[in-house]
DNA sequence: TCAATATGTAAAGCTTACTAGACATGCGAA
DNA sequence: TTCGCATGTCTAGTAAGCTTTACATATTGA
């Protein structure tokens, strides 16, 4: 799966701290979400919609 | 996370073993989200939707 | 130039998602 | 009654998500 992370971030001027924070999960997990390492588990791809106002779809997409 | 899938399934008549095989995962990944034991992947949850035809967040709830 | 911030990466460890195999129960059909 | 199917559950194992700690590099600002 590929991420709109890094553009959503970069709208709002966010670092992979930033994110994190709000996202309360660990800096390294943003990190590996947005460098493809893994895909982020269903609760936290909801709190990620949550945040950014979009759909999952429309952060998350198949590749 | 709550979840849709025994509705889903039972409009479609198909048993916990035909969705499992539609969704290429085992009967019991199947049983275990029903019953609210885990929460899927994000990938098997974009597969479970696509399956259905509607957006992850109509199959699956915050709770 | 030095310090702080941002990003990428790695190891070790814990938790969660998923597997196969097995067993129990309930139920409708032959 | 007996058979087969559907569901729930359990165990043991593997894989994936996530944490903390740590180190390396690049960039920016005082």
């Amino acid at each position: 799966m590929k991420n709109r992370l890094k553009v959503l971030r970069a709208e709002r001027d966010w670092s992979q701290q930033d994110l994190a924070e709000r996202l309360e999960v660990s800096r390294q997990s943003v990190n590996a979400i947005e460098t493809g390492k893994y895909d982020p588990s269903l609760p936290l791809a909801f709190r990620i919609a949550e945040l950014f106002g979009q759909p999952i779809e429309a952060i998350f997409l198949r590749d």
